[in-house]
DNA sequence: AGGGGAACCCGTACGC
DNA sequence: TGCGTACGGGTTCCCC
């Protein structure tokens, strides 16, 4: 399930590969780029196309060898004047191609949140959002209007290197613990796009390649196994993983 | 307004 | 073996 980091390494495969004036049938791709989750396709036509793979959502540029297997979950395909085709391809179908005008653009994009990796996300924006919200703070970092694509994964390393139990209550962290996350959320989701990404079931970036970030992950799938900073064994489900010794 | 819950979809895993 | 069913998971929409 592609968030931030997965989203930006496809994104920049993409524009590798096909940003820099490719021209479809009527337009141009200008650029490709990342806003929260969503793979963003710049047009000529200063219209965009706006990819928002969900779970099993992935863009594959078939230049003649994409195998079968892949092609067969095509659900959108953009023929290049250059012969190869960008498939859509997704096998539960619940993602999304949209294209957007200008103002259409600008209006979905402005309900999002801040991305984390820009010099605006401050801890004083963090903290301002957190200390409004009595929601477990696992939920608030996962909140898109909160902070720009972070998911499960990222919030469940996010708070393990902070060492913040995810239940607690936003309202209730400290200075010190909202600066420590803010800290957690900028080095996990840098270190993650580094290794291109986390692979967990069916996330490809565009070359059809796993991400390495899955050997790293110090949470997220690992209940039962020893924590990495104490030892103690990790609790709670495949959905939300912590460790009760350095969590609190 | 802010929070809670359902719907969206289909491959995979599991039970009989 | 083969069929049926429960499950997952981010976002959006609806309702309280």
């Amino acid at each position: 399930m592609p968030e931030l980091p997965e989203t930006e390494t496809i994104a920049r495969d993409l524009d590798a590969a096909i940003g820099g004036a490719r021209r479809v049938v009527g337009t141009t791709i200008v650029r490709c780029w990342r806003r929260a989750k969503l793979v963003v396709i710049d047009l000529s036509s200063s219209d965009r196309i706006v990819v928002q793979p969900r779970f099993t959502g992935a863009l594959l540029i078939d230049d003649g060898h994409l195998d079968a297997a892949e092609r067969r979950y095509s659900a959108v395909a953009f023929h290049l004047a250059d012969g190869r085709t960008l498939h859509y391809r997704d096998i539960r179908r619940l993602g999304t191609v949209t294209l957007m005008n200008p103002g259409r653009f600008a209006e979905y994009v402005s309900a999002i949140g801040p991305e984390p990796l820009d010099s605006a996300f401050t801890v004083a924006h963090l903290s301002a959002r957190i200390r409004r919200s009595r929601q477990a703070i696992k939920k608030v970092l996962m909140d898109q209007k909160a902070i720009a694509g972070v998911g499960n994964i990222y919030a469940n390393e996010g708070l393990w290197r902070a060492g913040i139990d995810p239940s607690r209550s936003a309202a209730t962290l400290t200075a010190g613990e909202t600066a420590r996350l803010h800290d957690a959320i900028v080095s996990v989701l840098t270190e993650s796009i580094d290794a291109r990404g986390t692979s967990f079931r069916d996330y490809r970036d565009a070359s059809g390649q796993r991400g390495r970030f899955a050997e790293r992950l110090d949470a997220y799938g690992r209940a039962g196994e020893p924590c990495h900073r104490c030892g103690h064994r990790l609790i709670g489900t495949h959905r939300t993983v912590l460790c009760a010794n350095c969590q609190s």
